[in-house]
DNA sequence: CGCTTTTGACCCGCGC
DNA sequence: GCGCGGGTCAAAAGCG
């Protein structure tokens, strides 16, 4: 997806068949139908009443037929979403059994919901006399801070480590591990000069598909204004993990349909879910992006799309 | 020319 | 104390 068009994508597709007529045409052209009557006033006003029935019969079996996409829609968002769920729960269950055990501060686990490592807890160094022994454990208390781990689904003979998220990352080192012939990648944010969140990735050990994240600290500066070009790779998708409110969801009683991927909302969204820390918001993101493009992907949404907006288009350039 | 990536060397904690 | 392994550094190479 374009960045302009993730930018603010607001589809109105007015799905309320039950709206009165009075709401859908503008005064202009109501004023344009009636000045038309003055001019013919021969024109019997039957004939005009009978054109506006019409459309409204055709624009309320239009918004049926999207009322009732949207619903088989929201039924495979929310199958898609237990799916989800419980594959993020098996994954983040075999995660924490694959973990080697080998280091005492490695185990020293947070309690993340999601099964991730809170590494290196214990910053607290009384062998150090100077400043200068003492730079070692400064590093270490970045990761006192929140540790959180994403899983993103890319092609398996792709060997590139990098997950897009929106942010800046400078790669400083590569190392192969001994419980994952996978080399891991470790990436620092050069967004900001000082900012201390690090980043680490690596293949799945049980799926090469599947590229994991591990995230050490928050960031201290905003996301990039670049962030829309996080847009993800044909070839990328996301393992999903809890799946927030969308503007799309918000009401099932009004159907009007409004996919509302202004930026601020975005955030907006994220910053609600603070707790899960970087992969909530990235999850979302991937959310909204999955969302969208299955929308446009959908070949019969686009041709009810292009009808839609065709008969308002041609309403207009007839009046 | 400046930024990023690569990669071997080095540091340090941990287990034996 | 020694070796192993994860994490980091920094010089060289690559790239736009």
């Amino acid at each position: 997806m374009e960045s302009s068009s993730l930018q603010h994508t607001s589809l109105d597709l007015n799905l309320n068949p039950f709206r009165p007529m009075k709401e859908e045409v503008p005064k202009k052209e109501l004023a344009g139908v009636l000045a038309r009557a003055d001019d013919h006033q021969k024109e019997p006003i039957k004939e005009e009443a009978g054109f506006l029935a019409e459309e409204f019969d055709r624009i309320s079996s239009e918004n049926k037929k999207l009322t009732e996409m949207l619903a088989h829609m929201r039924e495979n968002y929310n199958a898609l979403q237990s799916h989800l769920m419980n594959l993020e729960s098996n994954n983040s269950n075999k995660e924490y059994l694959v973990i080697p055990r080998k280091r005492k501060l490695a185990d020293q686990r947070t309690d993340d919901p999601y099964g991730n490592i809170g590494v290196q807890g214990n910053i607290e160094c009384s062998s150090c006399s100077d400043e200068e022994s003492c730079k070692r454990s400064k590093e270490l208390s970045y990761s006192n801070a929140k540790v959180s781990r994403v899983c993103v689904r890319t092609d398996a003979s792709n060997t590139n480590l990098a997950v897009k998220d929106g942010y800046q990352w400078r790669k400083y080192g590569q190392k192969v591990t001994r419980d994952n012939p996978s080399p891991r990648a470790y990436f620092r944010c050069s967004y900001a000069p000082n900012c201390p969140v690090k980043k680490k990735v690596q293949r799945s050990v049980e799926d090469p598909s599947v590229l994991v994240a591990t995230y050490e600290g928050e960031h201290n500066h905003m996301m990039p204004p670049s962030r829309a070009e996080l847009s993800l790779g044909s070839s990328q998708c996301a393992n999903l993990g809890s799946v927030s409110s969308v503007s799309s969801m918000r009401s099932s009683s009004r159907p009007t349909v409004t996919l509302d991927l202004i930026q601020t909302g975005l955030s907006e969204i994220s910053n609600k879910n603070s707790i899960e820390g970087v992969e909530g918001s990235t999850f979302q993101q991937f959310l909204l992006q999955q969302m969208a493009s299955s929308l446009t992907r959908d070949p019969k949404f686009t041709a009810a799309l292009a009808t839609a907006i065709s008969g308002r288009i041609l309403d207009f350039t007839l009046n």
